[in-house]
DNA sequence: TGACTGATAACTGTCGACAGTTGACAATAT
DNA sequence: ATATTGTCAACTGTCGACAGTTATCAGTCA
């Protein structure tokens, strides 16, 4: 009863369940992660354990320690300026290229998110999270750039470890719907500089409201 | 005799040591890593050289295939472009903020490595790749954006495996290096939308470049 | 002669155990 | 009472061995 690699091997289930236990803040931040303990826990051995952590560690969603294993990394406001300078370079470099390169489908896809964003917010719900996501992955669909995509993601992960605990609060969420229109628009018009413009000023606005809600806690 | 953790782990310094051998080419694209055969070689056991295949594999410098191992990837026109958007998306912006934040001192740096490419290249010797990377290093400092410098490291090393073994004909030489002394200028002026224009156009040259090595082979 | 099938060898995936290091606690001296 | 030092427990780093999977090759049948 070893070994089941079945469909995915037992390391790259553990990659996702851990990834998951962090992005939950399950193991919270600042907080060591002990190996045996967690590996019990799983119900497998050291081995694949460490092998997903190592993995994390290179997204970013853990930081080795030499001789000190492995810790949720809590982020100040540097590390916030610096993840979304990163964010920035690749986004807006993404919504050019969906500027360039989308397809009617692809357009009306982001419609359908923004349509769906706009209805759940006007029901007197919140702006789930959930469907942020969903536009700025449909952009990166348009976009067609598999490594840029790639390191999206990976960013993305990072970022939502920051705001992890963090209430948004609505008039910032009102102001995303409009940045993602004024996206639409200029993705639908095939303005590559505009497009690429318009994110940058959205994601200004995001970093800051995330660094507002850090600061003074 | 098992563990030595003097100073740097035993999986840490596998990780640089099958590093090279892929950057060098001893490990050639395409070639199949035995875990055995390499971990004897290496005189360790297979765990360490395990969390090490799994790094690099994670740098993109290996690929991973399940219950098959990890092999060197070779790559097309198509991962040429996607990749370079990736480097343009995150180089450009680099030398944006390089505009914005450099100091005296590195500037200082950037001209100093200017200088020495072109006294290499006119005394005969050709333009040595060390001193390109240095050049993109230099510019790196200045944008003083640790998360991009983190992530141009990793593309810089999946674009040296790329041209391993490329010759560079002597005029994309020369064009390189009026490349570097526009983006001096730009940088100098702090214009950091003429710096990434500049930047921009310099990869797109590279990326051309190694395309037309990479097509006709 | 060619295609199919079963055995076999090579390799990856996983596990349990040992060795080394680190931080904390307690005992002692000042 | 405080600082110092020796001991120890907990944890990470590493190793060798076993289990499962995949690809190759020989043998057989049409």
């Amino acid at each position: 009863m070893t070994a089941q690699p079945l469909h995915l091997s037992l390391a790259g289930q553990t990659v996702d369940l851990v990834r998951e236990l962090v992005l939950t803040g399950e193991i919270p931040p600042g907080e060591r992660v002990n190996e045996v303990e967690l590996a019990s826990r799983l119900g497998i051995s050291r081995g694949p354990l460490r092998e997903a952590i190592r993995h994390l560690a290179s997204e970013g969603l853990l930081v080795l320690v030499p001789n000190r294993g492995a810790h949720v990394p809590k982020a100040d406001a540097d590390e916030v300026r610096a993840l979304f300078e990163l964010r920035i370079a690749l986004e807006c470099a993404a919504a050019s290229l969906a500027a360039q390169r989308r397809t009617g489908a692809e357009l009306a896809r982001l419609r359908e998110v923004s349509a769906e964003s706009r209805a759940n917010y006007q029901a007197g719900r919140r702006f789930p999270h959930r469907l942020d996501l969903a536009f700025h992955q449909a952009l990166l669909d348009a976009a067609r750039s598999p490594r840029i995509a790639e390191q999206v993601r990976l960013v993305q992960q990072r970022v939502i470890l920051l705001r992890s605990r963090l209430n948004t609060d609505s008039a910032h969420q009102f102001a995303s719907m409009d940045d993602h229109d004024e996206l639409i628009a200029a993705v639908a018009a095939a303005d590559a500089a505009l497009a690429g413009a318009v994110m940058r000023r959205h994601l200004d606005r995001v970093r800051d409201q995330l660094l507002g809600e850090i600061a003074p806690s």
